[in-house]
DNA sequence: TTGTTACATTGCAATATTACGATATATTAA
DNA sequence: TTAATATATCGTAATATTGCAATGTAACAA
């Protein structure tokens, strides 16, 4: 018990949970949010953009990488981190569908 | 240590964060596609549809139901739960900004 | 080589999440 | 009232997440 039943779900279903759940903290949005703004995505940017030590941000664009939301490529001797659109939009497809497939009998 | 600390971020970020986070398992994941192609959105069918135990399942409506994904209504022994297209939206157009906001030279 | 800058990793304490058995509650049926 | 059905809540063990100080590493500068 405490760990999450992931065998028993689709691959699809497991993949979606996984990138929404990267997507689930305050400071990760913040992340993302402020990627989207840069035009060079460096991590000391936003160490000095939120109010986080500098391991936590590190280990938030860590995770953000892990699920595949944001890519890094190093640059001398920062690192540019940007967003992953494909990810993005496989999430907004799915949320779009949501609305799409409404059965209007319900509720 | 050990909470997020959702103080030094704006509302628009929590909030955003907090649906995105009720969405990062698939087993909600799966709750919610289900209750799309239901007429009839109630615990039961999820209970039979899902190889999680039901105390289980009625925490993850309740999750869904806190973050305001999902609305329920009783309906005499049982309960009809439904997507919340407003909050849906929210997600989808966070989303979207990402991907038109995009700054071209970024990477 | 020595120092500096820009991150990443380790280790750990505090807290949150996940899953479920047991039990409670609320509605309808008999 | 009694029983059955549908769902919620409680309690708890196992595990995951969060945040950060300390430390490691890799690149460039002097």
């Amino acid at each position: 018990m405490g760990t999450t039943k992931s065998e028993v779900f689709s691959e699809e279903i497991n993949e979606l949970a996984s990138l929404f759940k990267a997507m689930g903290h305050p400071a990760r949005i913040a992340i993302i949010q402020f990627l989207r703004t840069q035009e060079k995505c460096i991590c000391t940017d936003l160490v000095n953009e939120l109010p986080l030590a500098q391991p936590t941000i590190s280990q938030h664009l860590k995770e953000l990488k892990t699920a595949g939301i944001i890519q890094g490529s190093v640059s001398g001797t920062s690192i540019c981190y940007c967003l992953n659109l494909d990810k993005i939009s496989q999430l907004d497809s799915f949320l779009a569908s949501l609305k799409y497939d409404q059965n209007p009998t319900c509720c």
